[in-house]
DNA sequence: GCTAAATATGTAGCATGCTACGATTATATA
DNA sequence: TATATAATCGTAGCATGCTACATATTTAGC
């Protein structure tokens, strides 16, 4: 283990450590780090309909991880959904008023989380490090 | 999201993208990931005694996490547990011969990937890569 | 048009992470 | 010594990830 698949293991403690600091704010809002990173993306999209697969493919999960997480922000009012008219296998995704709200409420917490990540980075070793994921990024997918 | 917590969004997709794939390789030794993590934390402790505490401490999880964990490679004859006499509080985690033998035959798998998560990299670069993990890593933790 | 395949969503059950609460044992302090 | 505190492990219940199976709808091929 401290020898091999040591980068591995690092870049899972450091995910996990971000959800849970993450979590710890975001309790006060009533949301989960999953959870606010799909109203962030609800409200990013716009006027763009937003369905389960598009969630799918955005976050990488399968779709009962996407119903799941979905469920418990109906169940808090934070999302809504309605029936494509013209793909009836479709549900359209929506912020509510009540999510929209909430969006705005944390959007300084959204901004200054990537700021404090990246402390002491220069742009420059920012950018290196970006390239440098992709590339692990991209050998991970091929195995 | 796509301009704010990109890292740490990616830096989720590889953590989980990693575990995917090796889940898939390791289902035919009939583990996941976190079971082979700790298998091979216990073969590398060599004679060194190994107590839940331990093994939360390293692997940062709360102990109800390392439990359930224990429970299933129990379950499966890969561990097994001594109550310490000297500190009735603790218990010693063992390998069984099962999981020794288990360890040996995923050797090659364990020193196989991590060489092709850094394929493409120069050493330069693999040291690089851990320096700024480490520079993230502590700006997270002081969240 | 009809049937087969593909696509989108739903449900059940499991693994791994968490918090909160309890029980037992060790340690520290009055 | 006696009691309070700390440390270790256990259980219950939840969130988020998965696979496997099911259903409904659309699309493709004949």
């Amino acid at each position: 283990m401290q020898q091999n698949d040591e980068i591995g293991f690092f870049i899972k403690l450091i995910s996990e450590c971000l959800q849970k600091k993450a979590n710890q704010t975001l309790k006060e809002f009533d949301l989960t780090l999953s959870q606010a990173r799909i109203l962030f993306y609800l409200h990013d999209r716009n006027e763009t309909q937003t369905s389960l697969k598009d969630l799918e493919d955005f976050f990488e999960v399968t779709h009962p991880t996407i119903i799941g997480i979905l469920n418990r922000l109906e169940g808090k009012d934070f999302v809504r959904n309605e029936h494509n008219s013209k793909d009836k296998r479709l549900k359209t995704i929506f912020l509510t008023e009540k999510g929209i709200n909430l969006f705005f409420t944390m959007d300084h917490f959204r901004k200054t989380t990537e700021r404090k990540m990246m402390q002491g980075l220069t742009s420059d070793q920012i950018t290196e490090l970006q390239s440098l994921l992709t590339t692990v990024y991209k050998n991970i997918q091929e195995i």
